[in-house]
DNA sequence: TAAGATTGACCGATCAATCTTG
DNA sequence: CAAGATTGATCGGTCAATCTTA
């Protein structure tokens, strides 16, 4: 999708170049729903769900505010709310509330999801192996990370908060 | 999401490979958007309704049956459905019979649909150029691409219909 | 009977509005 | 009032069931 599979373009040249664009979008389309085929079969998740349990299982006490948490998975803080509301409901994760501070819940992994995190992301990384790593040289790997990194950089969603001085 | 920042991992030599499908992974999140915003900026155009454009502008007399399009743009049958509903209510598209067969449906481009893609295109090239093929040198665009058609083509769904033999 | 398209039930997200608390 | 979280309306998708036609 999103891709001239070789049509008519008004301007030849540019479109060579942007045959790395298209192998980029595809290779992506292509790669994560089998990831997200294979997490589904093997636990029952989502990927979006192992966002989530990766991210706790990540932070001190494996857990984190709401507003922290949104912000890590990438998801409104509505999403949030009843996608945590579901996870509860699995048993996965509980609310907490910090003693000093009413206004903020807490997300906690319980027991269950930690021992669940940890066998998905065994699936996980022999996904991203098999799916990615296991087609690339130790050269394009190399190649692939430092010019990706510079894409994902240069045309990252800033901050709009403190400004990057003082 | 989806990646670990630099958290502790049970297993060292991996997580160093697996630096590049982060950074893979990343970009994506990145540069989808950003081409998504300005897309819906200048044209009110989701990237689906800006394919579904594509797919047609280049299809010969600018029109596909339901069911082919359905698969050109990767969305079920009954999201196609929908989907056309809603850009023929735009003008974009119109539903057309096809003269033998009262089974398919015809989308068709309406001259409206196909002055709003070429329009559309212009900022699509840019967006990939500035967000993308711009941050990359020569040698490393064809790095990529030779290697990411390698992993599309490994993880793409094969088509479950005729053998490639015979 | 199977292919093509549509419909309806559901699901998970966004967004704006609201409630509570610092 | 601003920050944090929740709620309700809506949107766009999937999936299963249905209708029509080759």
């Amino acid at each position: 999708m999103l891709m001239q599979p070789g049509f008519p373009d008004d301007t030849p040249v540019p479109a060579e170049r942007r045959r790395a664009w298209q192998a980029f979008f595809e290779a992506h389309a292509a790669v994560v729903p089998a990831l997200e085929a294979e997490m589904e079969a093997e636990h029952g998740l989502t990927l979006r769900w192992y966002d989530v349990l990766l991210h706790l299982a990540a932070a001190p006490g494996t857990k984190l505010p709401m507003h922290e948490l949104s912000d890590a998975v990438v998801i409104t803080k509505g999403g949030l709310t009843k996608l945590v509301d579901r996870m509860a409901g699995a048993g996965l994760v509980a609310r907490a509330a910090v003693p000093g501070n009413r206004r903020v819940t807490l997300v906690k992994l319980t027991p269950h999801g930690l021992e669940t995190y940890r066998r998905a992301r065994l699936t996980h990384h022999r996904g991203v192996a098999q799916h990615f790593l296991d087609h690339l040289s130790d050269h394009e790997r190399a190649v692939l990370e430092a010019a990706l990194v510079r894409v994902r950089d240069a045309a990252r969603p800033r901050r709009p908060d403190v400004s990057p001085a003082s």
